[in-house]
DNA sequence: CTAGGGTTAG
């Protein structure tokens, strides 16, 4: 017994356990509990019955997020000693483990067993709906509510609310609201979040700027409203007012919604700023998920170094914080660093299959296809892993990028799970980069069966007719997708430059220096066609013909098309807007394109910049005429 | 002489 505390116990009763345990509840300190329970094991089994000790231990369980063990002893009691507590402890613990369906049901066997049902289970109830985002149950349980007359508590009906926002039904939820008679700061935070959510950040103020009293929790919501519609410089001035004018505190889960907002928007300077405060407020003591959230907003705005940075010097490391820091390697192409570094990550903690996706894409970033294979084949193995269908994914990728199709094929073929769209999107995708068009063909079929209304696949097996010279059946594809219309999302590209973002969409001509951003943009192109750069126009997605013939008119149209692209736009205003030798990050919604990429490689020599851009997948660094990803991608 | 369970940012 290592535990003076322990030893000093004047008795092993409940009657002295039994606070101690609720204590230990109270402050999640799981380690403690567990060997308070052991205790009550090894020494008191003849006196758990009717001590009420397992009921508190039920408690800790479920309070320190412990789902398993708090089910295994929510069994071990017997019915009549659980009260509508137990059951609502339990319930909990399911809806926030994220098993909506173990909740429903757990309240379906406490109306047979004629538990009491008390506003309490109701809001846990809601809870459970909401992690559903089913409103069918919702909306039936809502009906409960107004027979039983528990819509008069303001707690039940924030969590009503909260289940239709999360539901998409800000309708109800506005009308929810409407009929509280009291409303507390909740009740507006709920409604102020999914009003940004579903009608966005405008009508999201107009909550914020009615309600009558805000605490952190709203000022957070606000903020990381702004930052995701991409009002970064909103957000950080909105910020500054909660801290300096309201004098509000960061916690910890507030810096964590900052980093993850900041980590999307790729808005690296207020992520810096949220840094030096954490420092400054904990120092080296930020904690776990801190530490983690920065690994991940540093990786996600480009700074893999700084993000290496801090995560070797978090004093403690776990899964999360070891999985964060791989995928930010593997999205920068660090595959080498990955396959380093895994050893030392299997001395701390035990992996998952979320580590292994970030291992196995990281491997397919930088081509090391057998390193790959390895750690695919020890899965299961070595490692007691299943794989699910995003590591078939991966290794579909993996083989596929480098020309294996037969064995990728044969692997889908083996597959235990059927494939989805992301397999046979990669395998298509695989199949355009090595002309493999009966392979391709063959991949389209499945995935229009799987999508009929994607037309992203046509545009590939079409671009493959043209390139293989069938242009009867790249023509035939065409029609296609003129009867069906194309819907492609539309290629977003934004920059970030003195703090604002910079939003452009293809041929884009909405910013207020649109005049210089294209008389540059002509300038671009002339001195990067004398550098060498010919305009892929096999890349790019037909224009307006009629697919009779390609004359020249058609194939100018296209290039200009080309040159229109979001990227060179952003990297236009880059260019315009900092000083020379400053790096330009650009923040991109779908993957690069050929062309693109094939232009900022020159951009990078012709300039002298370093380009970083962010695509759907994984970064790109251009520098000196090279990419990062060595044309692997 | 019974505590214990719940809603909003992740």
């Amino acid at each position: 017994m290592k535990w003076p505390i322990l030893q000093a116990f004047p008795s092993f009763s409940p009657r002295y356990l039994r606070p101690f345990l609720r204590l230990c509840a109270r402050q999640s300190a799981l380690t403690i509990g567990k060997k308070l329970h052991a205790l009550v094991l090894t020494t008191g089994v003849y006196r758990i019955r009717n001590s009420f000790l397992l009921n508190a231990l039920l408690h800790l369980y479920a309070s320190c997020g412990d789902t398993p063990a708090a089910h295994k002893l929510f069994d071990e009691i017997p019915p009549s000693s659980k009260d509508t507590a137990d059951w609502t402890a339990l319930m909990s613990s399911f809806s926030r483990d994220n098993m909506p369906l173990d909740a429903l049901h757990l309240f379906a066997q406490m109306r047979g067993n004629s538990m009491e049902i008390d506003d309490v289970v109701m809001v846990c109830l809601f809870c459970a709906c909401a992690w559903l985002r089913d409103v069918g149950v919702g909306s039936q349980v809502h009906g409960c509510v107004v027979k039983t007359g528990f819509q008069g508590r303001v707690k039940v009906c924030n969590a009503v609310m909260d289940m239709y926002g999360k539901c998409g039904m800000v309708g109800e939820m506005r009308k929810v609201f409407g009929d509280m008679k009291e409303k507390s700061v909740v009740s507006w935070t709920v409604l102020l979040d999914g009003v940004l959510k579903w009608e966005g950040v405008r009508s999201g103020r107009v909550v914020f700027d009615e309600m009558p009293e805000r605490n952190e929790v709203a000022w957070t919501i606000m903020i990381v409203g702004y930052m995701g519609s991409g009002f970064c410089r909103e957000g950080f001035s909105l910020l500054s007012e909660m801290m300096f004018h309201w004098g509000f505190k960061l916690n910890h889960v507030t810096l964590c919604s900052l980093l993850s907002a900041c980590a999307q928007s790729g808005d690296v300077l207020m992520g810096g700023w949220v840094h030096v405060y954490g420092l400054k407020m904990m120092g080296m003591e930020m904690d776990i998920m801190v530490g983690t959230a920065l690994v991940d907003m540093y990786s996600k705005c480009g700074r893999v170094d700084t993000a290496v940075k801090v995560f070797e010097c978090m004093p403690r490391r776990n899964l999360v914080a070891w999985n964060a820091m791989l995928s930010g390697l593997a999205m920068h192409g660090r595959g080498r660093v990955v396959v380093e570094m895994f050893p030392r990550m299997i001395e701390e903690v035990k992996p998952d299959d979320l580590t292994f996706i970030a291992v196995l894409s990281a491997c397919s970033h930088s081509g090391l296809v057998d390193q790959g294979s390895c750690y695919f084949d020890s899965l299961e193995s070595v490692y007691g892993i299943t794989p699910k269908i995003d590591h078939y994914a991966c290794m579909v990728d993996l083989l596929g990028r480098a020309g294996r199709l037969e064995e990728a094929e044969t692997l889908i073929k083996q597959m235990p799970i059927a494939p989805n769209e992301v397999v046979l999107g990669s395998l298509l995708g695989s199949c355009s980069a090595h002309g493999k068009l009966q392979l391709g063909e063959h991949a389209l079929q499945r995935l229009i069966e799987m999508d009929p209304h994607n037309t992203e696949y046509h545009i590939l097996l079409s671009n493959m007719y043209a390139l293989a010279g069938k242009r009867d059946q790249a023509n035939a594809l065409r029609t296609v997708l003129k009867t069906k219309g194309i819907r492609k999302v539309p290629g977003m590209s934004s920059i970030h430059v003195d703090g604002q973002v910079h939003q452009f969409s293809a041929g884009d001509k909405s910013h207020s220096k649109t005049q210089d951003i294209y008389l540059m943009l002509d300038n671009m192109i002339q001195r990067l066609r004398s550098a060498g750069y010919v305009p892929n126009t096999a890349s790019q997605v037909f224009s307006g013909s009629d697919g009779a013939e390609d004359n020249a008119r058609d194939s100018e149209e296209k290039e200009q098309a080309l040159f229109l692209h979001s990227e060179k736009l952003a990297v236009c205003f880059g260019l315009l807007s900092t000083k020379p030798g400053t790096p330009l990050y650009i923040f991109k919604n779908l993957r690069i394109c050929q062309d693109c990429h094939a232009a900022l490689k020159i951009v990078s020599k012709i300039y002298n910049r370093k380009v970083v851009v962010r695509d759907r997948n994984r970064f790109h660094y251009f520098k000196q005429g090279s990419c990062s990803c060595c044309d692997f991608w």
